[in-house]
DNA sequence: GTATGCAATCTGGTATGACCAAGGTAAGAG
DNA sequence: CTCTTACCTTGGTCATACCAGATTGCATAC
């Protein structure tokens, strides 16, 4: 293969060291001429080849790892990998982490992306989607005096939904988006407790949307799930009004 | 400061040196022990704190800094920084490099995403933004008979109402998406070009997005882009029937 | 001829120590 | 007091070495 002319012409080529390697291997990967599966010669060779040190080579391979682009196996050697889009979940937990005043907005990011998934659950959903958004369903039936419990199945009913979109986008963002929420507003769903009426929108809401998905309505199940949090905003809101006073934590 | 017990729990804690040290860096990222603006202490003395060498400490951080949440300086310091969205270019880039059959996926997380911030562009747009999209309009105008000027602009206005939207998160999302549609999708639009109801189409639809946003009208707002985007999937699929034969390119 | 077992070898993981270049800073000159 | 300069700091890199486990291949036993 041409590898070694373009070696060589990499050395000449701008960079320091390990900006130089990275743009390198960063080429190779995008241009393909590095698949999934393929391994890579080893480190020693490769950073002799590059003209570089090991340890510069390994920072560069390192970076690549936490990208997701490429796995180092104890010894066995690195090899590029079909791009994982579970990265993208450490990413936006550092992106996400330090500001709590973002929480609203990447709520509007996690509606986007359950609006357009529960159109598409409702035009892709199959009868085994069906049978886990019933399943999830019963869960928060179950669970909907427990404040953990219920927590987990609220999401895990989302989650259900977005799966029987089919779209792997969708699942992906929403995978990290409910990461950050979760970890931002872990007890945000024990104040919703004091609510009576609560409870049978917990139900009936999350009913309705499964209904729509079913019924195959795109447009009627986008509006439920918008409903559902705009009900649920509601629900906060009233909550943080009314027990300002009395739990003024965080 | 408490640092120093924890870099000794952290001693005994699992992981096999760079696992370690960048476990123990991210924990106190997210924590909030270490805040954006903050420097770390130079890489030697970090190194000898956390009990590993330099090269592995190097590499931890440069995983970090590829994430975005660190930014090393040459003879300056290793600075914490406010994660900056456009690393997920980086990522995004190579996660939808090889596979050009993502491309319909990724639309539907465009899709989305821009229902969503076109909903909160009608609510929170101020006459600044509507002057901008009134610019980014008359671009689509004047560029309708350039393929290049006229994508870019066709993106701008897209890009200008999902900033309308104020949200950061959705903006953020967005722009890593439209970096993936236009890299994979370059000349997209240029096959369209063959329809001359397709001139028309992109000049009124857009015109009433953004008479949906002025209106105040959230609802109308969504239905008219989904339309939109509708269409516009519509008339590439009449191109591709009808050009299937003459260019079979990619 | 095939199968099994052991050892040389390969590979990543890590540590040390050293050198360079340039930014920062404090001491010294004016 | 100001300005210059020498020194120290700090990241950037390199070369070498050792460890441990995975791999591989050869030799031996069946």
């Amino acid at each position: 293969m041409t590898a070694d002319l373009e070696i060589t012409r990499l050395r000449e080529s701008g960079g320091k060291g390990f900006e130089k390697v990275f743009a390198f291997l960063r080429e190779r990967l995008l241009a393909g001429s590095l698949r999934p599966g393929d391994r890579l010669i080893p480190e020693r060779d490769l950073a002799a080849q590059l003209g570089v040190s090991r340890p510069i080579l390994r920072e560069a391979l390192r970076a690549l790892t936490v990208l997701g682009v490429v796995e180092i196996r104890d010894r066995v050697g690195t090899i590029v990998r079909r791009p994982d889009p579970s990265v993208l979940n450490d990413f936006f937990t550092f992106a996400f982490a330090q500001q709590s005043d973002v929480v609203d907005d990447v709520m509007q990011a996690r509606i986007a992306i359950e609006c357009q998934a529960v159109r598409l659950a409702a035009e892709r959903a199959t009868v085994s989607d069906f049978e886990k958004l019933q399943q999830a369903l019963a869960r928060i039936v179950e669970t909907i005096d427990d404040p953990d419990g219920g927590s987990a199945a609220d999401f895990d009913f989302h989650r259900t939904v977005v799966h029987a979109g089919k779209s792997e986008t969708l699942i992906v963002l929403h995978s990290s988006l409910s990461g950050i929420l979760m970890r931002s507003h872990r007890g945000r769903r024990e104040l919703l407790q004091v609510f009576d009426s609560m409870k049978t929108y917990l139900i009936e809401d999350h009913r309705r949307i499964f209904d729509a998905i079913v019924g195959r309505d795109p447009e009627h199940a986008e509006r439920v799930l918008r409903e559902h949090f705009a009900i649920g905003d509601d629900f906060r809101r009233r909550a943080a009004i009314g027990e300002s006073d009395a739990r003024s934590a965080s």
